[in-house]
DNA sequence: CAAACGTGGCC
DNA sequence: TGGCCAAGTTT
């Protein structure tokens, strides 16, 4: 602990859980009826997306996966059909391969400590900690965006939090303050101080148990710290997607590959140029009745995405022209799982519309 | 180590 | 409206 706060560890820890005692989360899903399993789902769901957001997905996902083997013996596609609009499907890609690893190398237990969890893909420093505090009591620290957010204020940082030579500081801190002793709750009350009262705009300094003692507040930078993320022009790409339907209404998908953005998902085939998509057209399905429909925007965390969908009606199924990774998807069965299917946000998008026309 | 990796909410 | 960013990990 820095000399200049004028406050040990042990009584951080004490003013954190006495606010945690009154006024910490306990009712969310992932903290009822809590295993290692459902801890971890939650924990790589609440990965980069916000509490709101995961709570529908979490029960779903529990709702058909209820334990480790649950999931190791599921398609992969329906995994992805479960993770549909989360984004980032790397992580639900990494947690089903983990969970055959669980079952495969640790008997179908959830390992029950921070190193073993950490081997699996998809759970990196942080939700190996969150883990095993959580669920196994060990006294390990965590530094996810909250913790961050509440010590870089606390210490006032002056640098962004993501730089290399921050983390590192961060976790010191991090691990100078996590206590031996009801770690569990500590951790949950770091993350729930920085989700409920340091929040990034309009921090509720006055409801802050740390507040006697937080740099930034003493110094008058609470609403400059974090210090921002350098901002970065992102690039504009452009796409066409063919979206070739069928007289039964059922359109051509195909399966991305397992790298790259939205992988493992289904999507149309895609095109760069208008001039190589007629050809495709031309070629493969005898048509030259292509229907533009108007171009949008799809904004990823890098880039933007400008698409251009493209609809052409076909009267005779080529099925003969199919690869092995295409499939013909009903658009009216889009919620009904009859076909389990992993789909990027903006393609799900057209597919309603597509519904919504017949 | 910096960049890749999604999406929706917020102001 | 558009930029920022949220319970990070992987390469």
């Amino acid at each position: 602990m820095p000399e200049a706060i004028h406050l040990s560890a042990t009584t951080f820890q004490q003013l954190t859980l006495s606010w945690f005692a009154q006024h910490g989360r306990k009712h969310l899903p992932w903290q009822q009826g809590k295993t290692a399993y459902r801890v971890w789902v939650s924990e790589v769901m609440l990965q980069q997306t916000q509490v709101a957001t995961v709570i529908p997905y979490f029960e779903r996902f529990m709702a058909r996966f209820p334990t480790v083997s649950d999931l190791a013996s599921a398609p992969e596609d329906e995994v992805l059909h479960l993770w549909t609009g989360l984004g980032y499907y790397a992580r639900a890609r990494n947690l089903h391969k983990a969970a055959k690893t669980v079952v495969r190398n640790f008997s179908a237990e959830m390992p029950d400590n921070a190193t073993d969890l950490e081997s699996l893909p998809g759970i990196g420093r942080s939700t190996a900690a969150a883990i095993a505090s959580s669920v196994f009591g060990h006294a390990e620290a965590i530094l996810d965006g909250n913790v961050k957010r509440v010590l870089s204020r606390f210490f006032a940082l002056q640098e962004w939090p993501g730089t290399t030579e921050s983390q590192k500081q961060l976790w010191h801190w991090a691990e100078q303050l996590t206590p031996t002793e009801q770690v569990a709750d500590y951790n949950q009350a770091m993350m729930d101080l920085g989700a409920m009262v340091c929040t990034r705009s309009k921090p509720k300094c006055g409801d802050c148990p740390l507040s006697d003692h937080c740099l930034a507040l003493a110094s008058d930078q609470v609403s400059l710290l974090p210090k921002s993320k350098p901002k970065k022009d992102k690039p504009i790409k452009h796409t066409l997607m063919l979206m070739l339907q069928l007289a039964d209404g059922r359109i051509l998908l195909e399966k991305r590959p397992a790298s790259g953005i939205w992988g493992g998902l289904y999507s149309f085939k895609e095109f760069a140029q208008a001039e190589a998509l007629s050809d495709h057209c031309r070629l493969h399905y005898q048509t030259d009745q292509l229907d533009y429909w108007p171009t949008f925007r799809h904004t990823f965390s890098h880039y933007h995405l400008e698409i251009t969908p493209v609809l052409a009606k076909l009267d005779a199924a080529p099925t003969e022209l199919q690869e092995s990774d295409d499939i013909w998807f009903n658009p009216a069965l889009l919620d009904a799982g009859e076909q389990s299917i992993g789909l990027a946000a903006p393609v799900k998008k057209l597919l309603t519309q597509l519904t919504n026309n017949l």
